[in-house]
RNA sequence: GCCCGCGUAGCUCAGUGGAUAGAGCGUCUGCCUCCGGAGCAGAAGGUCGUAGGUUCGAAUCCUGUCGCGGGCACCA
């Protein structure tokens, strides 16, 4: 375990026990890195007032009980009770060379193995996906993969809008143009134009009296399970599968078919979820809807909130089918966790939805469910990013354009490089830089859209850490090509490399912290800051052109070490880095 | 009307009640016959929207206020 938080908080955990008695085993020492040293233990204050003394006494007592010997040089008492902490290079160099033997990389095995539920992505069938579901996608599979890589069991649940009301809509546009048309076959390129056409013959009948009347007919035929409508509808969620598929693929997501569990799944269950609320007496009839009332939800006047789980038509909408994914979720794919990787604007929906859950003992106590929100992308007017004409914007055309626009970077500066091979760096530098952008950015804050600046060289994007990578790839092909083997362990004596190693040990951690709170955007800046750590390194510590054999060895080992954790964390952000660049 | 969120350097964003609020971009100054300069070192740039409060200590917690965004009964 070569965490140093790990091994100091040990420490001072003894400390405590030795200087106040055991009563203050569970006291937790704080320990962080520092811009004062290498480490801080702010234990001090929080001990202060626990005991109602003095902070710098009580730093001076936890001084003389801590034993740090091994570890790290006896800490300062620095301001009003800090303790700072330099720890000794030899044992971060002894550390370094144990995460250089760990398969792992220092990433903690878990006490418990939790099941983790993660609902993310969630398009519609027979829609263009566009930005908005660009950051629950990206967001979402950055989860999925870290608690992956924490040991941890992971279901991905896709809840794509297969279901309702738009389908009869659907159903009787898809028979007009014909199936096999090249009008359906929108539904696999351009499901938006398909939509549209279908809403304007909507539309333009306003009375119901043709197109209209067919359609809200077909929605009922279609939801009491005629034959016919069916396969129609299995066609049209076929043909949108598809083009989910080449946008999944595209952008490097890990979502399969296994993984969707759209809301027509549910259909099934939605009357039996009514029926217990109905049974539990948390559900009753209010203006001919059937609703629930969770507790702590009250809108004007004071009135309680509904939860309408059925409408007064007798048709169900989305609560009802989300009441269902989290009875199902608990009950039949185990969850210990769920993550629902969803816009902020869901909010009081899902708290509601949630609470009534709780109450009807769908979710238990010991379950955490979690609303990873997710904030709006931004245009450069500071409003929800559209196109000029005011429609949202086609997720696969800025994917597109993002790529193009590496391509004519990478045509640029690598002429050298073979066609296909270009084609290769410039979809891993234009969707990677596209991907980190939105990982980079708090998930619950809204952030403005500049692929430019996501696309730069330079600053805290995916293509200065992919080079970062490339570049330690360029000196590991030419050392084999000189025939110079890497030591099997890191050289770690300069400022430079001691610096680097702190920084390659904080990956578990962090990694760790990632997964506990659904916070990819520390994961990328801990990246960004190992990135700067390596090119200071590789400024200060010349490897090839050391004379030094043993040297030369250390450090290539060192660099060798920084490559797999940067390609490790990308990978767990679903950033690729290419072999060069 | 009520509820939720946001407001931090010129711009884009971090910031877990703890010292002198940090990055990146941009600007300026140095460094190099550079293992890929797509670099490194440094500087300038802040009344953390605003007014109070709690605390030994507040960008962070509480209250008011201004500005912006979102949500609030049968769409999802």
């Amino acid at each position: 375990m070569p965490a140093p938080e790990i091994a100091l908080t040990e420490r001072f955990q003894s400390a405590f026990v030795a200087a106040f008695g055991p009563e203050y085993a569970d006291a937790d020492p704080i320990i962080r890195p520092s811009q004062f040293a290498d480490f801080q233990c702010n234990a001090a204050m929080g001990l202060a007032k626990r005991l109602g003394r003095k902070p710098r006494d009580i730093a001076a007592e936890i001084l003389a009980a801590v034993d740090l010997e091994d570890v790290a040089e006896t800490p300062e008492i620095a301001g009003p009770g800090f303790l700072n902490i330099r720890l000794r290079t030899d044992w971060v160099a002894a550390q370094a060379a144990e995460l250089a033997e760990d398969e792992a990389l220092g990433v903690p095995v878990p006490e418990h193995v939790d099941t983790v539920v993660i609902d993310y992505s969630a398009p519609n069938v027979a829609k263009e996906m566009h930005v908005g579901h660009l950051r629950t996608t990206v967001v979402g599979d950055a989860i999925a993969r870290t608690l992956e890589k924490l040991g941890h069991t992971v279901v991905r649940q896709n809840h794509i809008g297969d279901w309702g009301t738009p389908f009869g809509m659907l159903i009787e546009h898809l028979l007009d143009v014909g199936e096999d048309s090249d009008e359906a076959g929108l539904l696999t390129t351009d499901p938006n134009a398909f939509y549209q056409a279908a809403r304007a013959k909507f539309d333009a009948d306003p009375e119901a009296t043709g197109f209209a009347a067919r359609a809200r007919a077909r929605v009922a035929t279609l939801q009491s399970g005629d034959a016919e409508s069916l396969r129609i509808w299995t066609d049209l969620v076929g043909m949108s599968k598809e083009y989910f598929h080449r946008i999944y693929d595209l952008l490097d997501v890990t979502l399969t078919d296994d993984d969707l569990a759209g809301e027509s799944t549910y259909n099934a269950d939605l009357e039996t979820v009514c029926a217990e609320l109905e049974a539990a007496g948390l559900a009753r009839i209010s203006d001919g809807a059937l609703c629930v009332f969770p507790q702590g939800f009250t809108g004007r006047d004071e009135q309680p909130l509904p939860l309408i789980v059925r409408k007064s038509d007798g048709g169900y909408g989305y609560a009802t089918t989300d009441l269902a994914a989290v009875r199902r979720r608990v009950r039949e794919l185990g969850a210990d966790r769920i993550a629902y990787v969803v816009g902020t604007s869901q909010e009081l929906h899902l708290s509601m939805v949630a609470e009534t859950a709780r109450e009807a003992g769908w979710l238990p106590e010991d379950v955490e469910a979690t609303h990873v929100k997710i904030g709006s992308v931004l245009g450069e007017d500071g409003k929800i990013l559209r196109t000029r004409s005011g429609a949202s914007l086609r997720l696969a055309a800025l994917l597109e354009e993002a790529v193009a626009k590496a391509r004519t970077v990478i045509d640029e500066l690598r002429p050298d490089l073979p066609e296909d091979e270009r084609a290769q760096i410039a979809r891993a530098i234009g969707i990677g830089g596209v991907k980190y952008a939105d990982l980079s950015t708090a998930h619950d804050s809204d952030y403005t859209f500049d692929l430019d600046r996501m696309l730069a060289l330079t600053g805290n994007t995916a293509p200065y850490l992919q080079y970062a990578v490339a570049r330690i790839r360029s000196i590991g092909r030419r050392a084999e090509a000189q025939g110079v083997t890497a030591a099997a362990v890191p050289l770690v004596e300069n400022a430079a490399e001691r610096a680097l190693a702190l920084q390659l040990l904080q990956y578990g951690p962090v990694l760790a912290q990632v997964g506990a709170a659904y916070e990819p955007h520390r994961l990328a800046a801990y990246l960004f800051s190992l990135a700067q750590a390596f090119t200071a390194f590789y400024d200060a510590s010349p490897i090839l052109k050391e004379s030094d054999e043993g040297v030369r060895a250390g450090r290539l080992a060192l660099a060798r070490l920084t490559e797999r954790v940067l390609v490790e964390g990308l990978d767990a952000l679903g950033v690729t880095a290419p072999q060069q660049m």
